[in-house]
DNA sequence: CGGTATTTTGAGTATCGTCAAGGCCAGTGG
DNA sequence: CCACTGGCCTTGACGATACTCAAAATACCG
C-alpha cells in the first residue's frame, strides 16, 4: 500500500498556514495566496516524499511527524544526513535537483506548495523571501551542529549530542527541563537509522544507550523512549561545545541549572 | 602584529566584482553599486575575520586564500566545521549573530560589502537575491557532504574524502586529473586543524596520510603537499557514495576514467 | 647555526566493528 | 486464546582500529 502511494500523495486537504508562527511577518494578502496554493497531505511512515535527482515540484513545510533526509547508496545502504521536524521547510527554490531523498520516518503531515507559483510569490513578497533565506541559514547552522556532534570520536558522546539536539528541537521538553524536572524524549527513528546518522553500527548504538543509562544520564523506558535524567551530565559527555554553541540548548541548560540545582 | 589587526582590517583597496562569474546574471547597474560599496582587504594567516556572537557587519566574498569556520571552545580548543575557498561567500544577511568564528587559514584577500547597504541592494535586485539564496543552498550541500565524510568510521577513509573534496573545489586540479595525469594538492591547514576537522587526533591524521601513501593512492611531497596518484582508489577508500553524490567530483572521476584508463 | 613549532613514530590501552546468538514485541494464523 | 513468525533490539566474544602518552625526527625561522 505505502509503496503504491509514492507517486500520488494521498488525502489532499486544504491547509491553514496562518498557524505557522514562522510566517507571521508575511502580509495577509500574500498569505492568502499561499494558502490557496497549499494542500496538506499525509504520508505513512517509510514512504518516499521526494527523490534525489528529481527536481522538487513542491515547497514543503512539515506539519507534524519526522522526516529524514538520506542518500541511498548503490548497494542499498542508506545514509542519513539530517532529520526534519514540525515547522521545518524543504524544497529547493530556483535550484536544480536535490542530492538526497526525503522519507517519512514517522507518519507525517506535510504542507505542499507547487514550486513555480511559490517562486512567483517569492518575487512579489520580500518578507516571504526573507523567511526562506533565514530558514536556509538555520538549516546551515543545524547541519554544522551535526558536524560537531559527528566529529566526536566516542559513540557515546555522539549519542549524547543527538539526544540533546532532539531535546532542543522540542520546546515542550525544554520547558519541562528548565522546571528542574526530567523529560521523556521520543526517538523518532530506528536503531539502524540512528546508527547511520551517527556514523556507526546498530550494536554500538545499543551499547552507547546502555552506557549512558549506566552513568545515570538517561533512563531507557522503551527502546524508542528515553528519559533525560541529567541534562548537564549529558552535555558534558557530548563535549559541552555543543551546548555552548547551540542557542536553544544552552538556554535550556541555563534554566535547568538555575531552577533544578 | 596580526592580533592588532583584528578589529581594523588592513589595506582597503577597490574591488573588481565583475571578475566573479557567480555574479554574471546581476544587472550592470546593480553590479556598479555593489562595486562602489565593496572594498578588498588582505588578511594575514591566523587573523580572525569575524567573531562568533558578533553580528556580521559585512557580506564577504573570498578572492583568494583559504578561510576556516570554527568554534573556539571554552578551554581554548578549536573545532573546525568548514573551509571557505576563493569564490565562497559568508556573512548572514537579515539574520542574527553567527555561531562561528571565521579565521584566515592562509594569507587571504576578501571582498567586503557593508551589510545594511547590501541588504538594501538585495531588495532592489531579485537576481542578486537569487544568487545569495542559491549560494546558501550550495553551502548546505557542502555541509552535508562533510557529514557523509565524517560519518565514515575509518580515519583513512575520512582523509580520502577530505582530499577528494579539496581536489573537487579546485577546477585546475580537476582538469589535470581528467587529463589522466596526477595532480598536486596543497593542504591549506595544519595537521592539528585537519585533525579537528576530521574529528580525530594529529597522530591518527599522520598515520592515515602514510597509510594512503603506502597503498599508492597518494604521494607525500611535503607535509602540506600531496600528489594524487590514483583518484579512483581514493574514491573507493572514501566510500564511493561521496563521489556518486558530489556532482563536481563524479565529473572529475568520470573524465579521469575515460582519459587516463 | 640554533631554537621552536610541527610532524612523525612507537608502545600500551580503550573503544569500536564484526560475527554470532539470544531476547523482546507485534502481528498472524490456527 | 495461544503458538508461531519476523523484525528489531540487545548481549557476548574477538580482532581491528584509534586514542593516549611519550619521545624522536623533521621542517621552519631568524
Amino acid at each position: 500500500m505505502s509503496r503504491a502511494e509514492r507517486r500520488k500523495p494521498p488525502r489532499a486537504t486544504p491547509c491553514k498556514l496562518t498557524a505557522q508562527k514562522k510566517l507571521a511577518s508575511v502580509p495577509p494578502d500574500i498569505l492568502d495566496e499561499l494558502e490557496s496554493l497549499c494542500t496538506a497531505r499525509a504520508f505513512e511512515r517509510m514512504t518516499t516524499i521526494a527523490h534525489a535527482g528529481e527536481e522538487h515540484a513542491y515547497l514543503c513545510v512539515v506539519r507534524n511527524g519526522v522526516l529524514r533526509m538520506q542518500k541511498t547508496l548503490a548497494d542499498g545502504r542508506q545514509h542519513i544526513v539530517g532529520l526534519l521536524f514540525a515547522g521545518d521547510m524543504f524544497g529547493r527554490v530556483y535550484d536544480g535537483p536535490p542530492a538526497f531523498d526525503i522519507e517519512a520516518a514517522t507518519d507525517a503531515e506535510i504542507c505542499m506548495i507547487p514550486m513555480r507559483p511559490f517562486e512567483a510569490l517569492l518575487q512579489k513578497s520580500p518578507e516571504l523571501d526573507r523567511i526562506v533565506l533565514i530558514n536556509l541559514l538555520r538549516d546551515l547552522d543545524s547541519a554544522r551542529d551535526w558536524l560537531i556532534v559527528l566529529a566526536n570520536p566516542r559513540i557515546m558522546s555522539r549519542l549524547a549530542g543527538f539526544l540533546l539536539m532532539l531535546t532542543a528541537r522540542d520546546e515542550e521538553a525544554g520547558r519541562q527541563l528548565s522546571a528542574g524536572g526530567t523529560v521523556s524524549v521520543l526517538i523518532p527513528i530506528s536503531r539502524v537509522d540512528l546508527a547511520h546518522l551517527l556514523g556507526t553500527r546498530v550494536e554500538s548504538v545499543s551499547r552507547a544507550f546502555h552506557a549512558l543509562a549506566e552513568t545515570g544520564c538517561i533512563d531507557i523506558r522503551r527502546p524508542d523512549l528515553v528519559e533525560i535524567r541529567d541534562a548537564e551530565a549529558l552535555a558534558a559527555e557530548a563535549g559541552d561545545d555543543l551546548a555552548s554553541q547551540n542557542a536553544a540548548l544552552s538556554e535550556i541548560l541555563e534554566k535547568g541549572r538555575a531552577g533544578g540545582g
